[in-house]
Order: C-alpha cells, then structure tokens, then sequence
DNA sequence: TTACTTTTAGAACATTAGTGCGGATACAAT
DNA sequence: ATTGTATCCGCACTAATGTTCTAAAAGTAA
C-alpha cells in the first residue's frame, strides 16, 4: 500500500466526514474549501492518485462521482440455512399464441386454489402483484425462453427502458415477452435474444402488461 | 402512507436500481430516460412528491443529492415465511471460450471464499456437489442462456439422454453446455434452442463435467 | 358541463461542477 | 548549479445538471 501524503489524508477524511454529514459526496470545491486547497485543480490531481492507489472510486464527467472504496475483505464465511421466502401465486400457463393469463384487480383476494411457488424475499422484493406463469410451447423462445420455463412477473402498467415486459400489440390483439424501449412517440420492442431483429411500433399501440422480474428454468 | 402513482413507484425502483449499480444516484435526467419520461420537470415535480411523502430525500441545488430514505417501519402487509434453503457456492464465471471452471474434489474443502447463493432446497435436493457460475457474455445463446444469467450445475461424470449438461469436446478442448444424447459409438449434442442444429462427435470425444440443474434470470 | 386540482410537456435558463493547460514551486538526485 | 519529477496555482472552458415558467392535458368533484 503506498504512504498517502498528508494532503491525501487530510482529502480522505474530509470525504468521508463529509457523506456522513451530508448523506452525498463532495464537489471538488466542497474539498477544496474544506481543506483549504488552492486550486480546483490540485483537487482533481490528489483525487486521481487516490483512486490509483484504490483509496476510492472516481467516475469521470459525473458530479459528485465519488465513492469511498469499500474497506477490507468481506468477512462473510457464514452458512445461512434458512432465508426469507415469499409464496408466490402460479397463475397458469401461457402457449403461442394464446392470450395472456393477466390477475384481475379481484382476482388477487381469491388465490386459494393457485399453487404456490416459494421464492427468495431478495428476489421477489415485497412480493405485492407478483405471480408466476409457465411457458407451454417454444413461442418466447427468441425471449431466451423455453418450454416448461417458469416465468416470474410483476403487474405494472410501465416499465423502464431495457426492462424485459409482457407487452401486448393492440393492433395484432398478440401478447409478446420483449425488452421495452420507449422513444417518444414510438416504442421499439427487442428481443432478448439480441441475434434477432427489434421492431418499432406506435407507442399507442403498445401496452404494457407485466414486467419479468426473472425466468426459471429447472431441468434437473 | 399516501399510494405511490405508477409513476413514482417506477421512479424509485429506477433510483434503487441505478444506485445498486453506480453506486451513486441518478440525475433527473438518467430518471428522465430510465423511466421514458418526457420532461426534466415531470421528474422534478415526482421527486417532490416523493420528498414530501417520505420516500427519499433530495437536497436542492445538490447534483445527484437524491437518497433513499431510510426503511424505517416496513409497512408491507405481508408476512415471510421462511423455507428450508441451501447454500450454493458461487464458484466463477463462464465466458466465451475460456475454460469452464470446475470444482476440484479438495476444492469442496475450501469453499470459504466464494459467494454462497441461497436457493430453496427443493429445488437443489440434498445440495452436495451443488455450484452455481454466472454467465458472462452471449456464448451460450444457443443454449438458450445469455450473459449474467446464473446456471445451477452439480457434478456428475454421466448424464441420461435428453439432459443439459456442460461437456468437454477434448478434440476441441472447449466446453459447451448441451442437451446429450448417447447413440452407442457416438455422442449427439443438441442446442436447447430446437431450431439449431445438432452436431455428433464419437462417444470418446465427449466427457460430461456436470449435469445443469437450473437456470436463473434475474431482471428486475 | 363547469370549475378546480393534479400531472405532464417542452424549452429556456442558471448554476453547479469536472477538466485542461501554461506556468509556478518544491524537493530530490546528479 | 542542473535536471527531472511530483505537486501546486489560477483561471478559463464546457459539460453536467437542477430550476422555472407557461401552457396543455388529464383527472375529479359539483
């Protein structure tokens, strides 16, 4: 590990003193009035040898870009046996073609007779609004998804771009799993499997039903 | 506690999700395109909303001074339950070409300090001879597989027919992953991807390294 | 419908904040 | 001294980024 001089010392502190206060990083000012430093300049250069030296992470052109390296090795060797689960409701099969099966606003009081599916809480998050689907058929497979798959969604009427949804073509009356891309007035919907051709429609034509929060394939 | 729009609740997602992966938060402008919003302002008014109902905390003025507020009460009306798990080790990453890394029989001795990966022991069985690798870049995209997807594999020299399973071509010395098919004198390895084609190697060629349990993508 | 509130749009504007550059200093080794 | 490297200064430049304003659209209640 390489000597910090005392400059860098006194630079590593302020940071560290300052996202404890302020819960954001420092400007490059914000260190240089703390430290009573010159120059803006001597700021950037003392920064760029601390990041060498991975006292901390720097990310170019973004404010506030800074973040303090994370400290030591992770002493993390314990061997959990029991997580937090969420059921998670199967609500039906999807095939070609065949419209999707979507939970109704009430359908959600009356999941009796579903099965259920036992998730990790860290995947499913609260689990609100997410239900399961299995893929019947080889229709989703430029979605990189197959026969027997287990398809894990979430209801949302938006999605963010590059998030993998069950859209429906409202002129086609068809329901696809795609990458979403809105842009502006059109919406560009990709398949997962990037060999394959994206295609545009109006975005008023496009309506998102879910979104896939993950897939599962078990073949074992 | 008011009800987020779908709006708001896209935008913390976003912001969570950006923080995880940047380790610093977004500008008004990444919310703007991450969430297909057409104006800076709509995101503005949304955070204020947000700020006013607890959700985060946004310091004016303040490049990228959003944060999330703290979790204090989790008000989720729902109760975990918690299952039976078993720990799996991260054992690496596979990417395009480079050798497959496989656990070596002292290896299992010394697991300390790989990730471990909680999945629902119903699912992995017993758990011995259990790992998991992480896929990295688009190789595998004919084994219906694509980059950061994680593969759930357990040891084994042999498999049945119609199984996936990473082999070795020693011809080659590349290592795929494939349905087998054991044909007496000669070995077919099929693409999970059905519309691929097949290709047979002489039985000799061929060694199985490990059957594949599972698949796991995560996209959300 | 009408009136009223909430939300969205678009664009211009105003700071905030990172970078680059010529030229000083400082300090060491030759 | 001379040379060279590491650091520091100021300052100007520009990209990044929050704010504001007006108007339109969408939603709500009377």
């Amino acid at each position: 590990m390489v000597k910090l001089s005392e400059r860098q010392q006194m630079i590593m502190s302020f940071i560290e003193d300052f996202i404890e206060e302020n819960d954001y990083p420092p400007t490059i000012r914000d260190i240089q009035n703390g430290c009573s430093i010159s120059s803006t300049s001597v700021v950037a250069y003392n920064l760029d040898k601390l990041k060498e030296g991975g006292q901390l992470n720097r990310h170019s052109e973004v404010s506030r870009g800074l973040s303090l390296a994370s400290v030591g090795p992770n002493s993390n060797n314990f061997k959990p046996t029991e997580i937090d689960s969420v059921a998670v409701p199967l609500l039906g099969t999807i095939a070609a073609g065949s419209p999707f099966p979507m939970p109704e606003n009430d359908t959600w009081s009356d999941l009796s007779g579903s099965e259920l599916i036992d998730l990790p809480q860290a995947i499913v998050g609260p689990g609100d609004n997410v239900y399961a689907l299995k893929v019947r058929g080889e229709s989703m497979i430029d979605a990189l998804i197959s026969d027997g798959d287990l398809v894990i969604m979430e209801q949302a009427s938006s999605v963010r771009n590059g998030q993998m949804a069950a859209v429906r073509i409202k002129s086609d009356n068809t329901t696809t799993l795609k990458n979403f891309y809105s842009e502006g007035p059109r919406t560009r919907l990709e398949p997962a499997n990037s060999q394959m051709d994206a295609m545009t429609f109006p975005s008023n034509d496009v309506e998102v039903l879910s979104k896939v929060l993950a897939v599962w394939r078990y073949l074992g």
